[in-house]
DNA sequence: TTGTAGGCGTTATCAC
DNA sequence: GTGATAACGCCTACAA
């Protein structure tokens, strides 16, 4: 390994010369500026960042806590953290805490003893994700997906607003009885759609029926067995709105199995997209969240609170309707996401 | 912050002891043993591992540099790595080198100059991507998912074999004009398939047709374009092989659009999962790589390889045919993926 | 503008 | 079995 000493040798020159040239932490005469590049090329010097982050207490590397590596919602939201993060210099260390709150807890200790120097985070739970002790010790932590009250910021869709926008696209195509599968109901993001659900038919006129809101996992057999339970019902819901693209996955198969025709039977709207489903299936409407975006901008918001330059702490942004009618892939609407600032 | 210097005074002992304790790198009387436990307890001490990676010149971080982040089968090969190292108390740096080869190139910069221990790799290209330094540092590589003449050891699936199991599941249906889209012609694995296809069709004695075979982007829209020209041609083909899954949903949509139907005009089958897209859809069957397997594997022999304590360093596990003819979610032949080691 | 020296927190070597 | 002490490679006062 080459180290500083070995470039600071070859330019003649001191260690700390070699480190403000590298670093640009102070003035050094052009010259030899000159001699210790020239060094540095010959050497193929690259500075040690373990060393270096353990001088500076502060290393380049960003944690990057999901909850669901195998829902694209989460892969869109990391590559819009990858990619911004990677324009300012910084790494990201990617964890997968599939909902296991003690996965995370762990992996919010590994990232706490690797010196990351912030986090962003889609929290396991609202309330049982713990982060004090991280934002006590001055470590950033944004949160996306799900509010977090310890957090430092967050980057997030209004999930009531979110949920209303889809009830009501379905009302507006004249259902009456609609359904709602959301997710675990301690699941804060969950509950929020499942409100902007109510407010909707509230508005509607529509009477609630307890039955047709069913809490599932997240997952594709949640949405089809709540689907299949749904169907069951004397009297059919004529709508049917499931808050996360997986569990549609699961509800579009046992709509396909019981022979029911969407959108003759039923209408469906989705939440978040499916990349894969979402070609084939024609007829699935949804209410997308801008994931790429959300993760660009969860990034660049950590990385301004790393470098203590930054005022808006907490970015809302819109979730927007993607009605799909006839024709599979038909082009989505392309509404640039607002963003709402506090 | 605690250091271990407050636990040693804590403790009554030095620092080296408190060391010794956490380490287990010699023997300590148990009596201070306990001493220290107990201050390390209520202190809440945990070992800066910036600083431990410093003085050890080796971090207990590998490296996973896959291909494509939005791709399923990089995902399950993930959580596969990242399973399987966490047990072993390593932790995962992702990254999303997305094919292209100098976002790779510099990937393996920063991820050697964060002092990995090792790293996984699904390289861009076989003959482009460049590890010869990292090896030459004694830098365990693990390839997966295509060869790499200088990795340290792989985990892959014999393309070739896969490809063939794949025609001949076309030509068992009776397919006699077998059409293959495959990946970019440099890309090693996407030629192994191809070459299987080829092995396959001549050993049934159907004559080869250049036009058939499209190499095209492991995209979706390289299937669909590659499919819609396919279709184009005054003789249809009746089976088609498309040796990934992101192009088989670009394949299927233009099937779907041109109204194709199957498995009546034609005959299809896919390579590795798609798992929303495949619940949707049920006449794809598909050649399926193990990659959670993979995963696990890859991480399993990269730790041995850091621990220097592995004879085993390549590993062929094997490709499994999921035919599926009628039902939607058929349940797949649960054959247990043989290793063959070498 | 440049060099010297000390320390970030840990572990390894050497004495005792 | 335990304690000084010297690194690991870098950065930053402070001094020159």
């Amino acid at each position: 390994m080459v180290t500083m000493l070995d470039v600071s040798r070859e330019a003649g020159v001191s260690s700390a010369t070699v480190s403000r040239v590298l670093t640009g932490s102070a003035e050094v005469d052009p010259k030899t500026r000159m001699l210790v590049l020239a060094a540095v090329e010959k050497l193929g010097y690259r500075p040690n960042l373990v060393a270096r982050g353990l001088r500076r207490q502060a290393s380049q590397v960003i944690a990057l806590i999901i909850t669901d590596i195998e829902n694209p919602f989460y892969t869109a939201v990391c590559r819009g953290v990858e990619d911004s993060a990677r324009l300012a210099g910084y790494s990201v260390i990617l964890c997968n805490a599939d909902r296991d709150i003690e996965k995370e807890r762990e992996y919010l200790r590994v990232v706490e003893d690797q010196n990351a120097s912030g986090i962003i985070i889609s929290p396991a739970s609202a309330h049982r994700t713990d982060i004090s002790n991280l934002v006590a010790r001055g470590l950033p932590v944004i949160a996306v997906d799900m509010a977090l009250a310890a957090a430092t910021g967050s980057v997030l869709v209004d999930n009531k607003d979110a949920g209303a926008l889809a009830t009501n696209h379905l009302i507006g195509k004249g259902c009456t009885r609609i359904a709602c599968i959301t997710g675990p109901a301690e699941n804060s993001t969950a509950a929020d759609r499942v409100e902007g659900y109510r407010r909707a038919i509230a508005e509607a006129g529509i009477q609630e029926e307890p039955k047709l809101v069913i809490y599932a996992n997240y997952l594709e057999d949640g949405g089809y067995k709540a689907t299949r339970r749904l169907l069951g019902l004397k009297t059919r819901p004529d709508g049917l709105f499931v808050t996360n693209n997986r569990m549609a996955v699961g509800a579009l198969r046992a709509l396909q199995e019981m022979g029911v025709s969407i959108p003759d039977d039923i209408n469906i709207i989705g939440f978040d997209e499916l990349p894969w489903a979402l070609e084939l299936h024609p007829y699935l409407s949804l209410v997308r969240q801008p994931a790429y975006r959300i993760g660009q901008e969860a990034a660049r918001l950590l990385i301004a609170c790393i470098r203590k330059e930054e005022p808006v702490k907490h970015v809302i942004l819109d979730a927007e309707l993607v009605a799909r009618d006839r024709r599979p892939l038909a082009k989505a609407r392309k509404k640039p996401a607002k963003a709402t600032i506090t």
